[in-house]
DNA sequence: GTTAGCACTCTCTGCGAAAGAGTGCTAACA
DNA sequence: TGTTAGCACTCTTTCGCAGAGAGTGCTAAC
């Protein structure tokens, strides 16, 4: 990697700098003319050659300028880009004013951050620890129950089950007694065979109940976990002509409406420490297979100790990569003052 | 409107039907080579020449074939069609089975509907009666309340209100007591100025609690309500090259992305009476600038006796009416029995 | 090591010719 | 009088080709 004299890289970055703002082949001529580069496009030329030959940018055909390739685009991401620390439009006020629902407020980031870059952005709910904290079930109709469950984090999910037997005060009272004791503070990987059996026992005449409840417990966490994902800005995509070609353009935006098809890029490696920060992903990087003609660049916010989320922005891999670092870095700051007022 | 003999009909019906098959413009030799009128190309030209006068078809330019005009198109849905009673697939027991959260239900019945059809597809949550069934108050942090509310029909809400007071148990009781001894059976509408004022007189030393979730609750419906509306096969769109070109497969895609720009088609006239059935929207008969070019057919479902709610198919102009129409009708029938079964 | 110069290559644009499709009109036919 | 065959005409689409433009690589000179 290091085997760039600083010339090179000055020129290279010249290239790429340029290729993000045109989009248009770089020749040697505009380098030569339009830098503080003082040499003639002949040894431009030259030192281009030499580029190409180590695979930091490419010729689309023999009579046209140069473009960067992936490899030319990392080695720009990793050592060229300078800190942008430009306080980028404070989103905060913004965002605590609109959301109050977490669900809300995660699309209104999306939305918010497609509008500011420009890019096509995604952002996953969080994957809350699930922890009982507590149970409450209500009668509202003679074989209804309405379930609502409590977990740490303050996460609430309610559903309503239709059991088969004829409920009264006195059974909702004590199955809501039996619940608690034996569920509270445990992660539902806790909730095993043994802790079930001592409730069943617990319950009584109830127990048939007991059942129907933990399927619905059960139920209502999977059901939201299949992964949330909140998109905005998709249509942005067709903003760069390279991405809104031949099919390509369909093949994205369908991975984008098919939200599921995302988790390939936002679930990855969210357990590894190193991978917290800010993670770039240039053209054939990507997990994703329709990505391959774009960058993607992802961000972990972090709700509260342990509770992790994903921020995405995909756009074409000549995307203004220092705007997206700098944005994200700023809104993963500004959610953090929002997470931790919040607590 | 019948000032077409039936051979003129005839004509018509073929030229449209050709059309929207194949979505090129058909010439007269077409007609009555592959058609049952026999009848010369020569003939069929005068007749496409009086029915081009009369509007119904168009000519793209002189050396070119007709293509039905708005006009033409609302004359074969209005008169034209055939039912076809082909019972689509059934999608009911797909959607009992995939569904049992509201949302869920209607999140696929969009995308049933996608694939069925090839076009895209877009689905309002219903519009719920807002009358409270009951309200609930629990504690779960000593200045975090969470309020869950059901309303008539078992749409439950909840939410959590941070209250400046600490709490305790005798406090939540005796709230609780009274937000449903006056809420309960009301209206949302019905909650007005003196309902509160009696309200906060019970409350003794907790009104001010009182306020935080009265506002809550407004929230917590108001915000749910501004118009859930559910899309999917947003990129068959750009399987119709006449919708694809320039930059109306933009504009018509991020209409749909924002959702609430479809509000103009799908909340219209809910009320009128005559309107619940299927309505066909050809080019500008539609409400909504950026579909000028398309066609839309929505219906109305009815969840239970007075809650109802849309469903639209976007498509080419040259869609497949017959098939869209008669899908709609068979999927209506469907959504009545699941939601039969339900209550 | 740098630069000027030049031949070379490739793309893009514009243009005209040719092909193809479909029409409108006229004249003949049943 | 309605239907049809025939033909000239119009317009689009396709193709090839020439010329312009952009940029290169190489050579030779500074």
């Amino acid at each position: 990697m290091l085997d760039l004299d600083e010339r090179k890289v000055k020129i290279l970055k010249a290239i790429i700098q340029n290729y993000l703002e045109t989009g248009e082949p770089v020749g040697s001529r505009t380098i030569s003319k339009y830098t503080d580069i003082n040499l003639s496009s002949a040894t431009i030329r030259n030192e281009m050659a030499d580029l190409e030959e180590m695979g930091y940018i490419i010729q689309p055909h023999t009579s046209a300028g140069r473009i960067p390739s992936d490899k030319g685009y990392r080695f720009y991401v990793d050592m060229l880009m300078e800190d942008k620390v430009k306080e980028v439009d404070d989103m905060k006020n913004i965002l605590l004013e609109k959301a109050d629902k977490l669900e809300n407020l995660l699309q209104q980031v999306a939305k918010l951050l497609a509008v500011n870059t420009n890019y096509t952005t995604m952002v996953t709910a969080p994957q809350f620890k699930k922890k009982v904290k507590f149970i409450q079930l209500t009668e509202i109709e003679d074989n209804q129950l309405l379930v609502v469950i409590v977990f740490e984090g303050n996460i609430v999910r309610n559903k309503i089950v239709n059991v088969t037997a004829s409920l009264n005060k006195e059974m909702v009272f004590k199955l809501n007694f039996v619940l608690n004791t034996y569920l509270q503070g445990l992660d539902l990987e806790e909730i095993n065979l043994p802790v079930i059996t001592q409730m069943r026992e617990q319950a009584g005449e109830y127990q048939i109940i007991i059942n129907d409840i933990l399927d619905a417990i059960m139920k209502s966490v999977s059901e939201e976990d299949d992964m949330k994902i909140f998109t905005s800005g998709t249509t942005n995509i067709l903003k760069y002509p390279e991405l809104r070609d031949n099919d390509k353009a369909t093949e994205l935006l369908y991975t984008i409406e098919e939200k599921k098809l995302l988790t390939g890029i936002l679930q990855d490696n969210m357990d590894d420490d190193e991978n917290r920060g800010i993670q770039v992903y240039i053209g054939d990087e990507t997990p994703i297979e329709t990505m391959k003609d774009c960058s993607v660049v992802t961000a972990t916010y972090e709700i509260e100790e342990g509770v992790y989320g994903k921020v995405g922005i995909i756009g074409p891999k000549r995307m203004d990569y220092e705007k997206v670092v700098s944005t994200l870095q700023s809104l993963m700051m500004q959610l953090d003052e929002i997470f931790k007022k919040k607590t």
